[in-house]
DNA sequence: TGAAATGTTGGGGCG
DNA sequence: ACGCCCCAACATTTC
């Protein structure tokens, strides 16, 4: 008698432990592994420029934890998956669930077509800590507040799957190999600028591991504290491991609580909160399908955007003239990353100090961050826009020279990403011009040379929003 | 997961 | 000693 194969499809799980689809393969047989580069989206759901970076070193990655096993592939999912059954003679497939609506229809329609072929198509949830379609309120339908969502949906829910233990064995089917080199998917770039973004990151799951680790030893006992300090290694810096699904949530989640148990001052509490924060921009993708493209809240439809390509760049170089809104965006520049309350900052300040649509934040970070994200990243801007659900009312306007004074006491962090501006004395490093003339020869920079003016008053672009936010509330 | 404007309070200088 | 003014410091409201 003859083992069952199964086609395990990596998607957004790029990991070999605690992957319920491929722990279910190997349970029931031999496996053939696979990864397709999905090539017939939409342009602008293809992986933007540092994920596809990631996703080159992740795949490698994985294929060497797979002992070289991985069948990597590109095209149509739809057109593939039943050719590669076909090809291997295979009746099982399974995978674990991707939430954006995009892959959702996919997946619908592969796993429908295939069924009505007869095959065995499963699909498990390796990515989320709770089901969008679980959590819903009293009425029945999805929360659009995180607190409720988090507190009475997800705390008072089962507890999330503990994750599993290694597979004990994994046998490959003696099949020939169908894919495509991993460099053949042309993922990396051709100019070489990832420098300072391999310098950052390990992508895989190993460095997934490293990460979680290194989070339990030194900064998740202060994380609630510390976690607001750009200068300071307070985050755990698990956001593009992931999304590349390289260590699950569940892991994350009992790693920190086997750690740290009960005996917490509630800065586990914090931190596991913001994996609630993930869980909730997947729920509202997930359950509103336009979230990403349109404004949640319609009011903003008719929203008075401005249109400058100049302030535009100026925000995307990292030249705007503000110290920590230029840090923020030099920092993704170079490493793919930002840290979170510079990301709030840096989005303040586009959408309501220089009045540009959020989703033109969206596409830019959609390109150049490592953990660029569906979910996380339109839901994140949404909320900065004040247009989503529990938002910040539109009405709050960061002032980046408070923020940058509030968080970077010091200047450190200002003084590593714009470092034409390290002489300035700490009072003055986040308003140079507000430098009388002596100030700026001692620091050695003049205003618009080294370091440019700011590109807007902060006074006036910030009544300008409000008066912008005027025109389409009530 | 704000900031600015406005209101209130209370201590100290001073006539 | 007292009332008056000034203005931090803090609290509340508004955007």
């Amino acid at each position: 008698m003859t083992v069952p194969v199964s086609i395990v499809w990596f998607r957004q799980d790029l990991r070999v432990k605690d992957n319920p689809a491929l722990h279910a393969a190997c349970d029931l047989g031999k496996i053939i592994p696979i990864y397709i580069h999905d090539t017939s989206l939409p342009e602008k759901r293809l992986p933007g420029s540092v994920s596809k970076w990631w996703l080159h070193q992740s795949l490698n990655s994985l294929n060497d934890r797979l002992n070289g096993h991985l069948q990597v592939l590109e095209g149509d999912p739809e057109k593939l998956l039943p050719e590669l059954m076909e090809t291997f003679n295979v009746e099982h497939l399974f995978w674990n669930r991707c939430y954006e609506p995009w892959y959702v229809k996919r997946d619908k329609t592969v796993k429908e077509s295939l069924k009505d072929n007869g095959k065995i198509v499963k699909s498990f949830n390796g990515s989320l800590l709770w089901e969008p379609w679980d959590i819903e309120n009293k009425s029945g339908s999805p929360y659009k507040v995180f607190t409720p969502f988090y507190r009475k949906g997800c705390l008072q829910a089962s507890s999330p799957r503990y994750p599993q233990a290694a597979v004990a064995r994994i046998t490959y089917a003696d099949v020939k190999n169908k894919g495509v080199s991993i460099d053949s998917l042309g993922l990396m770039p051709d100019i070489k600028w990832y420098d300072g973004i391999a310098e950052t990151w390990k992508p895989g799951e190993e460095g997934a591991a490293d990460r979680l680790a290194d989070f339990i030893d030194e900064a998740a006992k202060s994380y609630k504290k510390d976690r607001d300090f750009p200068a300071i290694r307070g985050t755990s810096m698990l956001s593009a491991h992931l999304h590349f699904g390289e260590v699950s949530p569940n892991q994350v989640w009992y790693a920190i609580l086997d750690a740290f148990g009960s005996a917490d001052d509630n800065n586990i509490d914090t931190f596991l909160s913001e994996l609630g924060w993930r869980e909730f921009a997947h729920s509202l993708i997930y359950h509103f399908s336009t979230f990403p493209d349109k404004n949640f809240n319609e009011k903003f439809d008719k929203f008075p955007w401005r249109s400058s390509k100049k302030d535009l760049e100026a925000w995307q170089k990292g030249k705007t003239g503000i110290p920590i809104v230029d840090a923020g965006m030099r920092e993704l520049w170079h490493t793919g990353y930002m840290h979170n309350r510079v990301r709030m900052i840096v989005g303040s300040f586009l959408v309501k100090n220089l009045l540009i649509d959020w989703r033109e934040g969206e596409a830019w970070f959609w390109d150049c961050l490592a953990d660029a994200d569906g979910a996380n990243n339109s839901a994140g801007w949404q909320w900065v826009a004040g247009s989503g659900a529990d938002a910040a009312p539109y009405f709050r306007v960061f002032n980046p020279v408070l923020q940058g004074e509030k968080f970077d006491k010091q200047g450190e962090y200002v003084r590593t990403w714009c470092p034409e501006l390290s002489k300035l004395p700490n009072k003055l490093i986040h308003k140079p011009w507000e430098a009388g003339s002596a100030e700026l020869k001692q620091a050695g920079i003049a205003l618009g040379d080294q370091y440019p003016e700011p590109i807007v008053d902060l006074k006036a672009s910030r009544q300008r929003a409000l008066d912008a936010f005027a025109e389409i509330k009530g």
